[in-house]
DNA sequence: GTCTATAAGTGGATAGAC
DNA sequence: GTCTATCCACTTATAGAC
C-alpha cells in the first residue's frame, strides 16, 4: 500500500514537488513554525533530502517567497493585459485585480509564505527578500497599472486583510459563526467559496 | 556595572516587565521565532523565571494577545467617546479611528503580537485566542462605531497593511528607498514620524 | 536519486539552592 | 523572588550506504 522509499523521480520533478508540499507547511505554519521534517513528510519523502536538494531550510523559504512573487506578478501582468480592462476606471481596475489575486489564492497555497515573509523583517536574509518583493509588487500597480499611490495602496491593504484572514484560518469558522461568516463575505465577495468550500478538482 | 542578579521586585511588577519585554520580542520575531531566554535577556532576568512566572512560553503569548487587545479596544473605546466624533460622518470616523490606531502603534509595541497571533490560525490554542480577539474587534467597529460591513473591512485592511509594513521593517528603508518612502509616506499619512524616527522621551 | 544513521546544537521546562 | 544546573526532546545538517 505504502512504500516507504520513494519512487525513483528526476530531480526537476522532485524539486517541484518539494516546492509544492513546503508551500502548503510554510504558509500554515510559518518560516519558524515549520521543520524540514514536516515538509519532507508532505512531500512523501526523508527529511535529510528536502535539505540536500535546497542546501538548507533558509534557501528553501527563499525560493518559495521568489516563486510567490513569480506567480504573484505574472498572474497580475496576465490581467492587465486584458482587453476588458481597457474600459476600466482606476476604482474598477482595482476591483479586476483584487478578483485576480483572489483567483490565485483560490487555487492553491502559492502565496501564503509571502504572507509569512512579511513577518519576518528582522532576519538579515530573509527580511531583505521579502521587503524587495513587497515594493517590487507596489512598482507593479503603480507603474504598469497605472494606479495612483492611493489607491495602491487600498489594493494592497486589502490583500493582506485577505492574507491575514487566511493564515487566521477564519474560514474554518464560516459555518459556525455569525460574524466571521459575515466579514468573510464582505472581503472576497463573489469569489467567497473559492475558499471556503476549497474545490479540490478530480484527478 | 552590571549585576548578574536582579533586584528583588513585586511580582506584580516583574510580571510587567516581562510582559513588556516580551511584547517587543515576539512582535519582532514572532511566536515561533521568539525563545523565552531572548525575552528574559530583553527583561533582564534569568529564563527559567520568565517560563516560572507565566507557566510556559504558550500562556505568555496568550496573555500578550489579551494585553493587546484590550490595549486596542480600550484606545478605540477612547477614540469613539470624544466629542469631535459626533459631527463625523462614516468615513471621517473611520479616518479618525485609523489615527487612534497609528497612535496606538506608535506608542510601543503592544499591538505587534497581535499581528503575529494572526499567522498562528493553525495553533489549536493560540489560533482560537487571536481568531475570538479578530472577531471582537470587528463588532467593536461595527456596533460601537456604528461602521457598515463594507467600512470595517477597509478599515481593518488599513491596519493590516500597518502591521505588515511594521512587521516587515519597511521603516528601515525608509532614508535610502525612495519606493518605500513613498508607500510609507502614503501608508501612515501625518502619523508618518511616529514610525519612521521613534521619538524616546527623555526620562 | 534516495535513504538510514547520527552528530551537533538549541530550546522549553523542572529541581532545588539561596 | 531569583538564580544555577541540568534533563530531554527536538531540529538542522552531514556522512555515507545503496
Amino acid at each position: 500500500m505504502s512504500e516507504s522509499r520513494s519512487e525513483r523521480i528526476p530531480a526537476a520533478e522532485r524539486r517541484e514537488q518539494i516546492l509544492d508540499a513546503a508551500a502548503r507547511v510554510f504558509g500554515e505554519r510559518g518560516y519558524a513554525g515549520t521543520t524540514t521534517d514536516q515538509v519532507a513528510q508532505a512531500a512523501g519523502i526523508s527529511q535529510p533530502y528536502v535539505v540536500r536538494m535546497f542546501g538548507s531550510k533558509e534557501k528553501l523559504f527563499c525560493e518559495l517567497l521568489l516563486r510567490a512573487r513569480d506567480s504573484l506578478e505574472t498572474r497580475l501582468r496576465a490581467a492587465l493585459a486584458r482587453p476588458e480592462v481597457k474600459a476600466l476606471d482606476n476604482q474598477g481596475l482595482k476591483r479586476f485585480l483584487g478578483r485576480a489575486y483572489v483567483d490565485l489564492v483560490g487555487e492553491g497555497d502559492i502565496v501564503l509564505p509571502l504572507a509569512q515573509g512579511f513577518l519576518l523583517g528582522h532576519d538579515p536574509v530573509i527580511g531583505r527578500y521579502a521587503r524587495e518583493g513587497f515594493l517590487d509588487i507596489y512598482r507593479l500597480l503603480r507603474d504598469e497599472a497605472g494606479l495612483s499611490p492611493e489607491e495602491v495602496r487600498d489594493f494592497l491593504a486589502g490583500g493582506m486583510l485577505l492574507n491575514t484572514l487566511l493564515t487566521l484560518q477564519m474560514t474554518g469558522l464560516y459555518e459556525s459563526d455569525e460574524t466571521a461568516r459575515e466579514l468573510l463575505a464582505c472581503a472576497f465577495g463573489e469569489k467567497l467559496d473559492l475558499v471556503v468550500a476549497p474545490t479540490k478538482a478530480a484527478p
